[in-house]
DNA sequence: GCAACCATTTTTGTATGCAAAAGGTAATCG
DNA sequence: CGATTACCTTTTGCATACAAAAATGGTTGC
């Protein structure tokens, strides 16, 4: 696991100006876009993509110093992210990236069904023509990205989810569904071996044509199986542990030391 | 609606000292007991104990002073409390407690369902001994309750999901539960009218039978009914609205003012 | 060489200070 | 008399200050 840290870059210490509110003209947006939320969005999108790896430490004022906010704002994105179980949050000592164990993992996993299954039932047979072909569009993303990495592959399956949530129109379906499949992406960071989503794709294909036939049954057994199948490639998959004792086993024997 | 105001007690303005960690032995629980999460705590009983009534106005320095903390912490209990839905956060103009309207209202009843599904799925056949007696407690309370008021009903009503859910020993899908359920009583606290809860109590005895026997699906059935049977009550009663418009229409056609 | 102890440095938890924004009130103009 | 503006007050958003806690590192004793 990286137990790596992010380390100050020493320039430091720029007296910071007091900037509050600078209503950047290109902002559009209607949404909240606060100094806190970018700092959140900052760091959910670097862990989620990964550049951020399960463990890494996350200390409060290298943050800071790095994206020019006082430490008050990273901590309070800091413990947003830590509801959301992308941070693991020590009292006193501090941040780090969770790094979810193989019993969290399943439960996310639980909830998930449950919930795309929600997501499933309310979109059998009400997409619109033009929603069906964003899904489709999407899917042959997918599939051009099956030959790239891994990380890629795993950002577009979880988008994909996303995007049936949004078209639900509720709000907090949205919210949860993007919440537990970020959790997944941590998981499938973790434990699965690569290539172990590859096939997922068909069964998104699946998926769309259920619903665009408007069988909520079917399409919510698909997404179980689907859900299922992810599952149980990436985590039961006896190979994929990438627990630090499974790793560091093999070099220990080479050491002389005891591996047990 | 209350438009009324958390007011300052004029005492104010003794000089806080700064102590941290106080550690009180009596504390024994292995919960995270940090000062924040207090604030938070107690912001969220008054909410969904309804001290605090929807559309109330939370100043973070009122706050501060009423529970002796400093606003830093306030703000980070209210802007969690905002996450979960129980509180509004306006940009700039601060926090309220959140006066959900029925579509918010709707959704949140469509993702419950759903979660609650997952719930009493994963518990059918499954419920020790043990667990059932503390079932059926519960219910016996509920029972009990029900000659007083509304808000006690409420309550407990609430509480028995969230035992369900915690009986799955899934901490997300707790999580989750526990965070529909209280929004619930946001809604049910605007929406429903007296007694509009008080049948409920029969329904939630079947489905202990039912979950006692192992029958998912008709949990499952029961469940769905259950929750759609305390919507309706409640938000499509048509004389339940507590809609300002229609507070005042009467009152407004009283004095001649326009009604519509 | 290894464990225990103390000094030093880093990092967290919380309060406070200050500027921007919103809200309210009084004065001004139509 | 109603709308507008100027001024003042309150409240928010954010940075910073400072003490407690933990991490680090070096020293001593064994």
């Amino acid at each position: 696991m990286s137990s790596m840290k992010l380390h100050k870059t020493s320039d430091a210490k720029r007296p910071r100006l007091k900037q509050r509110s600078v209503e950047v003209a290109t902002e559009k947006e209607t949404a909240p876009a606060s100094r806190v939320h970018s700092v959140y969005r900052t760091l959910w999108r670097a862990i989620v993509e990964q550049a951020l790896q399960p463990g890494m430490k996350l200390p409060e004022d290298t943050i800071g110093e790095q994206l020019g906010v006082s430490r008050t704002l990273v901590r309070e994105a800091l413990s947003r992210l830590a509801i959301e179980g992308l941070v693991e949050l020590k009292p006193n000592r501090g941040a780090s990236v969770a790094h979810p164990t193989i019993e969290e993992a399943r439960e996310v996993f639980d909830v998930r069904c449950g919930l795309e299954r929600t997501v499933v039932s309310m979109l059998a047979g009400r997409l619109s023509a033009q929603q069906l072909k964003i899904l489709d569009a999407h899917v042959q993303l997918e599939e051009a990205a099956q030959g790239r990495g891994g990380a890629e592959s795993i950002r577009l399956a979880g988008e994909f989810h996303v995007k049936l949530a949004e078209m639900t129109g509720n709000a907090l379906l949205q919210r949860y569904i993007l919440e537990v499949s970020s959790r997944c992406t941590l998981v499938l960071a973790i434990y699965s071996r690569p290539h172990s989503s590859e096939c997922a794709v068909s069964e998104h294909r699946q998926i769309i044509a259920a619903l665009r036939v408007g069988d909520a049954n079917e399409a919510a057994r698909l997404m179980e199986h689907h859900l299922q199948a992810v599952a149980t490639r990436a985590l039961l998959a006896p190979r994929a542990s990438k627990e630090i004792a499974d790793l560091l086993a093999p070099y220990a024997e080479g050491e002389g030391l005891r591996p047990w």
